[in-house]
RNA sequence: GCGCCUGUAGCUCAUUUGGAUAGAGCAUCGGAUUUCUAAUCCGAGGGUAGUAGGUUCGAAUCCUACCAGGCGCGCCA
C-alpha cells in the first residue's frame, strides 16, 4: 500500500515538474499514529518546496490535484503544516488479513539480501570461564540479528571465534595446575595474584587429577614462581615439558568449551562453525598476512617489535604485531581470522562485540580494508554491557576473581524466554540495569508473558470453537464486517508488521521487533476485554477468527525469530 | 588529558533515522469478571527530553559548548 501512494505521489509530481522530478526512493510516506489523519501520510510537500520555490501548502495542493484515481484511496487531504493524509479503504486494509492466512510461516519474510552471504561472529568468549550475563545479552542480539537476517533472505554463517592462543590460555591452564598441585598435597599454599580463581578451575583441576593421578605434578612449583608471569609461565612449561603443558592446557579449554556450548543450547543459541584461533598459527594463515604486510610496507620494526602502521589507517596510534620475545599478538592472529573470512568470500561480515572492545574498531576496520579491497563489507555492532543488580546491589563481575553470575545461573533463575526477551527488548549500544530480584520475584512484570498470554487467549478461543461446534471457515466477504475500532488498529498493526522485519535487520535493532510484539498484545487483549469472539452471528464471528487467526501466525513467525516459545496454553 | 557511547515520568525503557498532542510497563490512586483464561482490561495523576545556544516550515532526534555517567587509551585478550 505504502508503494502505491508513493508512487502516485511520484508521478503527480512528474506532472508538475519534469526536470525536477523526485526519486521514489526520497519520497516518505509513513503510517499515521492518528486516525483522525488518515492511514497514511506524507511529508513530501514540506520537505520539497524549496526546491519547488513554493510554499508547502501550494504545493500540496498541486500534488493532490494531480494523483490519479486508485480504488484503494478513498480520501486525500491537507493538514497541519503540509501533510497530505490519504484515507484507505477498508477492503484494501483488510486483504492483509488474508495475505497473511495465505503466507502462513511465510508472511513477514522479504528478498533484501537474496543472493548475499553474510557472516556473524558473536559472543567469541575467550574459553577461561563461564559465560556471563554480559555474554548472554551478545549471545541473544547476536542470535535474533541472523534470524532477522534470514528472514530477509541471506545466507547466514554463525561463527564463535575460540580464543585458544596466547597468554590468557596459558594462565588459564597455569591457574588449573595451581588446583591440581593442592588437590594432591594440601599443604601448598600458591594463591598468586593474577590467576583465575573461580570454582571452575577446581573442577577442572579435579578432571585433570581423576584422568592422569600425579603425573604433572611438580615437586618444587612454588620454586618456579615469578612475579612476571611471562617468566613463570615460561619456567613452567620448561620444567613440566610444553607437551605436558600443552595437554593441561586442552584438557582446560575442552572443558571451558564444553561448559559454553552447554549454556548457548540452553539459550536457544547455536553456532554453523567454531573458528579456533591457534589453527591460524598452525596452518601458516598468520605467517602469511605478516609477510603480505611487511612486503606492502604496512609494518615496521622498532624496539625489537614488529610493528602495524594502523596510524596511517585512522587508528590514534601504532600497534604491535609480533612482540619483542617473538610471540604474536592478539592483534595480528585476529588480522589472520579477518582475512580468512574474507577468504570464504562473504559479502558482508559483522562483528558483535562487547562495548569494552571499541577502542579496538579502528585497527580492525584498517587491516579488514587492506585485505578485502572493497570485495566485502566489515560491520561491528557493539553490545552494552548489563549491570547486574540484586535488588539495590550492583553485582560486581570480575572473570579473575570468580566473582560473577555466570549467564546459566541467570537462565535458570529467571528462564530461557525471560532472558532472551528482556535481553533483546532494549537497544544494544544502550546501557541495561537487570534486577535479578524483580525478575525472579515477581514473573508477571516480564513483558514475554504479556505477548505469550495474548497468543495463548487467541489459541483458548479457537479451542473453545471448535469444542462448540463452531469451526473456523474463512471468507474474505466476512472481513468487510470488521468495525470495531480495535479491529482496525489490529488490522494496521498486522499489515506493519513486514515493514518491522525489514526494518529491525536493516537497522540491527531486534528491540523494534520485541516493541512491535508487545503493541500487537496490548491491542489483542484490549480487544478482547471490549469485543465477544465468538459471537452467534456466523459471518461476524469468522471474520473476528480470520482477524485473529492472522495475529496467531504474526506470535508465531514473530517469536521463532526472537527465539521464545508461544505455549498454547498459560 | 584525548577518543567513543549515553542522558526522556519516581524506576526500567520506547518514540517507526527530522513530523502533527513525547508514549508503554513498574510503582501510586480509582474502577471492570453470572459471557471466549483477571498473567487481562478501562481511567487518573505524573515531563523544562541533562543545561544553554544554533540549523528550518518543524528538533528528544542534526550541529556547537558546557554538566553528569559508562567505556577505552597494553609488546592483555
Amino acid at each position: 500500500m505504502k508503494n502505491i501512494i508513493k508512487d502516485l505521489i511520484r508521478k503527480s509530481l512528474y506532472k508538475i515538474n519534469k526536470d525536477k522530478s523526485i526519486l521514489i526512493e526520497n519520497i516518505e510516506v509513513n503510517l499515521c499514529k492518528d486516525k483522525k489523519f488518515g492511514d497514511f501520510s506524507s511529508n513530501i510537500a514540506m520537505k520539497y518546496s524549496n526546491q519547488y520555490k513554493t510554499n508547502p501548502k501550494d504545493l500540496a495542493k498541486e500534488i493532490i490535484k494531480g494523483i490519479e484515481k486508485n480504488e484503494n484511496i478513498v480520501k486525500v487531504e491537507i493538514a497541519g503544516p503540509g501533510f497530505i493524509n490519504f484515507f484507505v479503504s477498508k477492503g484494501s486494509q483488510f486483504s492483509v488479513i488474508t495475505q497473511i492466512l495465505n503466507e502462513k510461516n511465510l508472511f513477514g519474510k522479504n528478498e533484501i539480501g537474496a543472493n548475499l552471504n553474510v557472516l556473524i561472529e558473536f559472543v567469541s568468549a575467550n574459553p577461561t570461564g563461564p559465560l556471563h550475563v554480559g555474554h548472554g545479552r551478545g549471545a541473544a542480539y547476536g542470535d535474533c540479528l541472523s534470524n532477522l537476517f534470514k528472514e530477509s533472505g541471506y545466507n547466514v554463517s554463525k561463527e564463535y571465534y575460540v580464543n585458544d592462543a596466547g597468554k590468557q590460555i596459558d594462565i588459564l591452564t597455569l591457574s588449573v595446575l595451581q588446583r591440581y598441585h593442592q588437590l594432591i598435597d594440601e599443604s601448598i599454599n600458591l594463591d598468586y595474584e593474577d590467576l583465575y580463581k573461580g570454582d571452575y578451575v577446581w573442577d577442572i583441576a579435579a578432571e585433570v587429577h581423576r584422568n592422569n593421578n600425579t603425573k604433572f605434578f611438580i615437586k618444587d612449583l612454588n620454586n618456579l614462581y615469578n612475579s612476571d608471569l611471562d617468566t613463570y609461565i615460561l619456567n613452567v612449561k620448561n620444567n613440566l615439558s610444553q607437551e605436558k603443558f600443552k595437554k593441561i592446557k586442552s584438557t582446560s579449554v575442552d572443558f571451558i568449551l564444553d561448559n559454553i556450548k552447554k549454556t548457548l543450547n540452553i539459550s536457544g543459541v547455536d553456532f554453523d562453525s567454531w573458528f579456533s584461533e591457534s589453527t591460524l598459527v598452525t596452518n601458516n594463515d598468520l605467517k602469511d598476512i605478516i609477510n603480505y604486510l611487511n612486503k606492502n610496507n604496512f609494518t615496521y620494526e622498532k624496539d625489537k617489535a614488529l610493528w602495524f602502521k594502523s596510524m596511517d589507517l585512522g587508528d590514534e596510534k601504532d600497534r604491535v604485531l609480533v612482540k619483542e620475545n617473538k610471540d604474536h599478538t592478539y592483534l595480528s592472529t585476529d588480522i589472520a581470522y579477518h582475512n580468512n573470512k574474507i577468504k570464504r568470500k562473504f559479502d558482508h561480515v559483522i562483528n558483535i562485540w562487547g562495548a569494552d572492545h571499541h577502542g579496538y574498531i579502528p585497527r580492525i576496520n584498517g587491516a579488514f580494508n587492506i585485505f578485502s579491497k572493497g570485495k566485502s563489507k566489515l560491520t561491528i555492532l557493539l553490545v552494552q554491557f548489563a549491570n547486574l543488580y540484586r535488588g539495590k546491589d550492583k553485582v560486581s563481575m570480575s572473570t579473575r576473581s570468580g566473582e560473577f553470575v555466570t549467564l546459566e545461573q541467570l537462565l535458570k533463575e529467571v528462564g530461557k524466554d525471560a532472558t532472551r526477551f528482556f535481553y533483546l527488548a532494549r537497544k544494544a549500544d544502550q546501557h541495561m540495569d537487570f534486577d535479578i530480584e524483580l525478575a525472579k520475584s515477581n514473573n508477571s512484570n516480564n513483558p514475554v508473558y504479556y505477548v505469550q498470554y495474548a497468543h495463548a487467549r487467541i489459541c483458548s478461543i479457537f479451542k473453545q470453537s471448535k469444542e462448540n461446534n463452531m469451526d473456523f471457515k474463512f471468507n474474505k466477504k466476512f472481513l468487510e464486517l470488521l468495525a470495531e475500532e480495535e479491529e482496525l488498529n489490529i488490522v494496521k498493526k498486522l499489515s506493519y508488521y513486514p515493514e518491522v522485519i525489514k526494518k529491525s535487520a536493516l537497522r540491527y535493532e531486534p528491540h523494534l521487533l520485541t516493541n512491535y510484539m508487545k503493541e500487537l498484545a496490548q491491542e489483542i487483549h484490549s480487544y478482547y476485554n471490549k469485543s465477544q469472539i465468538l459471537v452467534e452471528d456466523e459471518e461476524l464471528r469468522n471474520a473476528r477468527l480470520s482477524l485473529i487467526e492472522a495475529c496467531r501466525y504474526v506470535f508465531l513467525n514473530s517469536s521463532k525469530i526472537i527465539g521464545i516459545s508461544m505455549p498454547e496454553k498459560m
